[in-house]
DNA sequence: CTCGATCCCTGGACGC
DNA sequence: TGCGTCCAGGGATCGA
């Protein structure tokens, strides 16, 4: 699921093989998960794209203005505006050769001027595709919190002192955090010996700056991996990453602790499943989590 | 302010 | 083998 990391990784991989390419024309799908698909086909033919930048868990393809030839801008392509997408759960956007055939759930393909296509494929369209102009892309971004590799020790611990909510749902929260999904929240809660039912304002001065340390730390230990490949994400350039063979508990109900050799429990917290240690990470008073499940191995590693 | 529930969507794992 | 059911989860939304 493509977080932060992953997210990262994509982008990077994208600015080596799309940097100055110019947008000949465009074919969509389905466009349930696009906010303005008229938009998208009237605004992107003829631009270059000139910057491709992460924010949070979006990517951001920052296009020219339409410029020269014979076409004067009469929609407003005289602007520079943006195009934003979000992963979702399974989304992925690479360049392909345009006579490739086209990939199932494939729904936004942007012909570019080298003979390739970058096409957008998400079989679950939790993603999502927007064409932003400044003013709306203004708009978007405000309302998201701090970059979590940027953050330091003061921000941080107010922006968790500061509020009721349990620890894992503040560290899923865009508007707390912008970057931070279920696998790294997970990670680092594990890493801090911190339970993701823990309420953030009781979080210790101590344990709040260790959290941030950590996250910060598997934030950049999973960008260097090019990301969690769990069951589909693939970055720019079709590959696979490496961090999940790091995980220490996100996805090891069951497994014995790192640390410790305590079982690895589940709970949902957040709304979210949680992975943790009963030992390392002690629950707050009255903590449910859920039983070891009997027979079912699903899950290996 | 914070919570849980519900919906979106499909593929894969599971149980029978 | 095949089919039904459940689950994964980021985010929006709604009601408690």
């Amino acid at each position: 699921m493509p977080e932060l990391p992953e997210v990262e990784t994509v982008a990077r991989g994208l600015r080596q093989a799309i940097l100055g390419r110019r947008i000949l024309s465009i074919t969509l799908g389905k466009t349930d998960f696009i906010d303005d698909p008229v938009a998208l086909e009237q605004h992107l033919p003829g631009r270059l794209i000139e910057a491709v930048e992460r924010y949070g868990k979006f990517m951001l393809l920052r296009l020219s203005p339409v410029t020269g030839a014979a076409r004067v801008p009469a929609n407003g392509d005289a602007a520079p505006g943006s195009l934003l997408v979000h992963l979702g759960m399974t989304g992925q956007l690479a360049p392909i050769p345009a006579e490739y055939p086209r990939e199932k759930h494939t729904h936004v393909c942007l012909l570019l001027n080298d003979g390739r296509e970058l096409r957008y494929t998400d079989a679950r369209r939790f993603g999502r595709v927007a064409y932003l102009t400044e003013a709306l892309l203004a708009e978007e971004l405000k309302g998201f919190g701090v970059d979590p590799l940027e953050v330091g020790k003061d921000e941080f611990a107010s922006r968790i002192h500061g509020r009721r909510a349990r620890i894992k749902a503040l560290l899923l929260d865009q508007g707390v955090l912008r970057g931070v999904g279920n696998i790294y929240a997970d990670e680092s809660l594990w890493r801090a010996k911190v339970h993701p039912a823990q309420l953030g304002a009781k979080l210790s001065r101590r344990q709040t700056e260790k959290l941030r340390r950590v996250l910060q730390e598997i934030l950049r230990r999973a960008i260097v991996l090019r990301g969690s490949s769990i069951s589909d994400f693939l970055d720019a350039a079709g590959e696979p990453g490496e961090y999940q063979r790091h995980h220490r508990a996100y996805g090891r109900e069951g497994k014995s602790c790192y640390r410790c050799e305590s079982l690895i429990r589940r709970a949902i917290v957040a709304g979210r499943s949680s992975y943790f240690c009963p030992k390392c990470q002690p629950s707050p008073r009255g903590f449910a989590m859920l039983p070891l499940p009997r027979r079912g191995k699903k899950r290996k590693r």
